[in-house]
RNA sequence: GCCCGAGUGGCGGAAUUGGUAUACGCGUUCGACUUAAAAUCGAAUGGAGAAAUCCAUAUGGGUUCAAGUCCCAUUUCGGGCACCA
């Protein structure tokens, strides 16, 4: 018997399947099908890493166990290559975007093979692939003609460091999400996605969903719906102020007015006294950055000068200008109602205003109800190079008009000056010919930004229905036929592309595109995979693992894979241990070990025990293993049908909760257990094919050898319920005894328990007399009180 | 500050419905094999104790015949939200 070789092994399966196009899928009518996918990634420089391979490794163990259940299953890949990380890769290393692309994705392509995932390499995407952002473009356009892609001059976030605006899910504590730098505010004219439409069924559709609940809360929280009423009050010689608030019923207490800084009444409500404090005082909060707002909570605030009149009390109550009143949320202004509300109460303190208890009321008649959310609409433009083209012209005054679809895609121009700069607008701008176009005979400028990444990543799980469709974004049929994607797995993105994709699918099953309203049954959200010391790996700490380097050191893709479901909880973060990777490497070497005598399928009927010089467990040693032959114990049948019986039943239940730790636990036992009390030839195919989600590489190998296909084996409870039971005894909780009865003692609780008393080591503990004895079947379990 | 999640041997972690705490792996120790080492195979391994036994799931209480699991309080770590009216 020869040694287990992984790198040999897996370099001829890989061979094998991808020249037999092993994982390829196709639309099989009446045969239940089953679609996972991971997050694809943004292909770096850097090539995979351990993270990726936990990620991609979770949706392999998946795929190929219900391939094994002979469900149609279609696992396919693609790559988020559109973005500032590749972007900004490729000015770093001063190169063209395109290439830079070209190349991470093949080296992305041939890592992800060495891994051996069960992946349908002809339903590769690219973001940044033109036959695939033609139809990104259409997506945008068919969001334009219903009204949900529009312009808007507003304060946006705006990163100087990248050097464009972002969405508000792109700043995380006042910093910009992939430079860190502090974000500032500019009033600029931008595209949005009218998300808001649909934030009542992005909400209430959240209860429903599969996913993890923590996602799920966040979602609630990002979408944040506050039901109130918007309550009008009137300013003398000038419009009417609109608040909105969610407690109209506290009016009677309303003592005073506030507006955010940029809200357009205030240059109105200003007098020749006040125009200056207010203006600076709106010209110092457009300044502070969102860290400054958040670390000095202390209320400040100015007079505008003007009053309004209560409509409750009819009193006059002063108008103020302060910045803990957001412009974007509700109306921009509120009635503050000191009495009830903290932060009201705050500023009256420090202004010295009136704070009123007034009783409640009914509001009915001030107010109309009105329910406003914390999410905003989604802002898409962006002022880089490295994106999906805009596809929009303006004429001469400055309107915009869709390109039409026959003229899609809008190309992204090659341009070798491809830097942001301080302009405003992205490098488009410096291709001169391409602005240029024509549409219905009218000369018109192109849109030089382009769209936000998530809008590429917003549809692309529908394109894998149909990858190649040169006639529309997806095929109707292929994507009734597949999706929604049964199992999504993803360690990132829990509010903003989570919700963007659950947004434009209801926009699209609106529009007639999609037969269904959520696009992800259910959600697997990953953990990290830190350094060894615990801390999170980075290049600059010099502690990254790389996933390649473990296979090439001799591992192989097998143990990386198994390790990495071994690791922990899918859902944990965890920490590299190099020293467990060697004992995942023990424990395949000890399955292939156990294949010993079975190297011919046609030994069957024999058992097989390995001798006690197994091979090597360093992967670079080149130590033989012994061929002599040590006579195995003969495998009892039953004993062996037990533990096989038992494993095949935890491993398929552990799959199906994904707790793939225990699940290789449960077959690390079995095999301890077969090389105790030898392997029959049922034993070593039950094990490959429950090993196969993991290991493939090895498992085919074993099966191979073994003559065997790779169906998932069942197990049969018969063999579950033994003659004899243990049953423990416990005196007052705690473990005295353990007694063998026969099984079907178990219903004659009467004996049971008086074979539990009359134990001699129970006996010691029940001299001073019983109180009462309680017996658990279920749990096979006696417990005496006294 | 508010809302979640977690705290179990020397380490990563099991314990699925309240029912034998510490599965599995790492590490450590001993043995077999070897001229030797590595590897492999086998045994032991929560703590104290000669043993009987006692003590152990962050801390302190509680419920229960029985608590890692449920309840209350405290504490530490991680995550999310953080002027959203």
């Amino acid at each position: 018997m020869d040694r287990y070789e992984p790198l040999k092994i897996e370099e001829k399966w890989q061979k094998i399947w991808e020249e037999s196009e092993a994982y390829k899928s196709t639309e099989k009518p009446g045969v239940p099908k089953m679609m996972l996918a991971e997050m694809f990634p943004y292909p770096s420089g850097a090539g995979l890493h351990v993270g990726h391979v936990r990620n991609f490794t979770i949706v392999d163990v998946l795929t190929r166990f219900f391939e094994q259940q002979r469900l149609n299953v279609m696992r396919p890949f693609g790559y988020d290559t559109f973005g500032l990380p590749a972007e900004n890769y490729a000015i770093k290393t001063g190169r063209a975007p395109q290439d830079v692309t070209a190349e991470n994705v093949a080296n992305f392509r041939k890592q992800a093979k060495r891994l051996g995932y069960a992946i349908d390499w002809s339903r590769e995407v690219s973001t940044s692939d033109p036959e695939y952002y033609k139809w990104t473009q259409w997506c945008f356009l068919q969001l334009y003609k219903k009204g949900l892609a529009y312009q808007k001059e507003s304060y946006q976030w705006w990163c100087p460091e990248d050097q464009t605006v972002l969405a508000n899910e792109q700043v995380e504590n006042g910093k910009c999400w992939r430079c860190g730098h502090e974000v500032e505010k500019k009033k600029m004219k931008q595209w949005f996605f009218k998300i808001t439409e649909y934030a009542d069924e992005l909400l209430d559709g959240i209860d429903a969903l599969e996913w993890p609940e923590r996602i799920k809360t966040m979602q609630k929280n990002w979408i944040g719906r506050s039901v109130g009423a918007e309550i009008e009050f009137k300013v003398a010689g000038a419009e009417d102020i609109t608040v909105f608030t969610t407690r109209p019923d506290t009016i009677y207490g309303a003592t005073f007015l506030v507006l955010a800084p940029e809200h357009p009444s205030v240059e109105f409500l200003v007098n020749d006294d006040t125009r200056e404090e207010v203006m600076a005082y709106k010209a110092a909060a457009l300044k502070k950055s969102e860290i400054e707002r958040q670390e000095n909570k202390e209320k400040t605030g100015v007079f505008t000068g003007s009053y309004a009149i209560n409509p409750a009390t009819k009193e006059k109550i002063p108008i103020y200008v302060a910045d803990y009143v957001l412009v974007g949320y509700g109306t921009g202004a509120i009635m503050a109602v000191p009495a009830y509300d903290e932060r009201d109460r705050e500023f009256a303190e420090k202004f010295d205003l009136p704070i009123v208890e007034a009783e409640l009321c009914e509001f009915g008649q001030f107010g109309t109800p009105k329910t406003t959310y914390r999410m905003r609409d989604w802002l898409i433009s962006r002022q880089r190079y490295w994106g999906c083209p805009i596809p929009i012209a303006y004429d001469k005054e400055g309107n915009p008009h869709p390109i039409p679809e026959d003229q899609l895609p809008v190309m992204l121009p090659e341009i070798s000056d491809y830097k942001p700069d301080k302009s405003g607008r992205s490098a488009l701008a410096k291709a001169k010919d391409w602005l240029k176009v024509t549409i219905d005979g009218e000369e018109m400028t192109r849109e030089t930004d382009t769209l936000d990444g998530y809008a590429c990543s917003s549809w692309y799980l529908w394109r894998y229905a149909s990858p190649h469709d040169k006639k529309a974004a997806w095929n109707p049929e292929a994507v009734k036929y597949w999706e929604p994607v049964d199992y999504y797995c993803g360690g990132d993105h829990a509010v903003a592309h989570l919700l963007y994709i659950r947004f434009w699918c209801k926009f699209f099953a609106d529009e007639g595109y999609l037969p269904f309203r959520e696009p992800i049954k259910k959600l697997l959200y990953n953990g990290y995979i830190n350094a060894p010391d615990g801390k999170k790996m980075s290049k600059s700490k010099g502690n990254v693992i790389d996933p390649l380097d473990v296979i090439n050191d001799g591992y192989g893709a097998d143990t990386l894979r198994t390790y990495e479901m071994f690791i922990g909880p899918y859902d944990m973060d965890a920490a590299w241990d190099p020293r467990s990777v060697g004992g995942v490497y023990r424990f395949l070497n000890r399955c292939y070990n156990l294949l010993g005598e079975f190297a011919k399928p046609s030994s069957s009927g024999r058992s097989s025990r390995p001798s006690s010089r197994g091979s090597s467990l360093s992967p670079r040693s080149d130590c033989g293993f012994p061929s002599e032959e040590v006579s195995p114990n003969s495998p009892s049948q039953d004993e062996n049908a037990i533990i096989r019986n038992k494993t095949i039943k935890k491993v398929t239940e552990d799959i199906h909760r994904y707790n793939f730790n225990t699940a290789v636990a449960a077959l690390m036992e079995y095999v301890n257990e077969l090389y105790k009390v030898g392997a029959s030839e049922e034993d070593l195919v039950t094990l490959a094919k429950l090993l196969k989600p993991f290991a493939p590489h090895l498992a085919s190998e074993m099966l191979e050898k073994l003559g065997s296909d790779d169906e998932w084996p069942k197990w049969d409870e018969k063999y579950l319920v033994s003659n004899t039971v243990e049953v423990v005894v416990q005196v007052n909780g705690k473990l005295r005894a353990k007694l063998m009865v026969n099984a079907d003692d178990l219903e004659d609780e009467a004996k049971i328990t008086e074979l539990a008393k009359s134990d001699e080591k129970v006996k010691k503990f029940t001299e001073n007399g019983i109180k009462k004895t309680i017996f658990v079947k279920k749990a096979k379990l006696v417990n005496i009180v006294v």
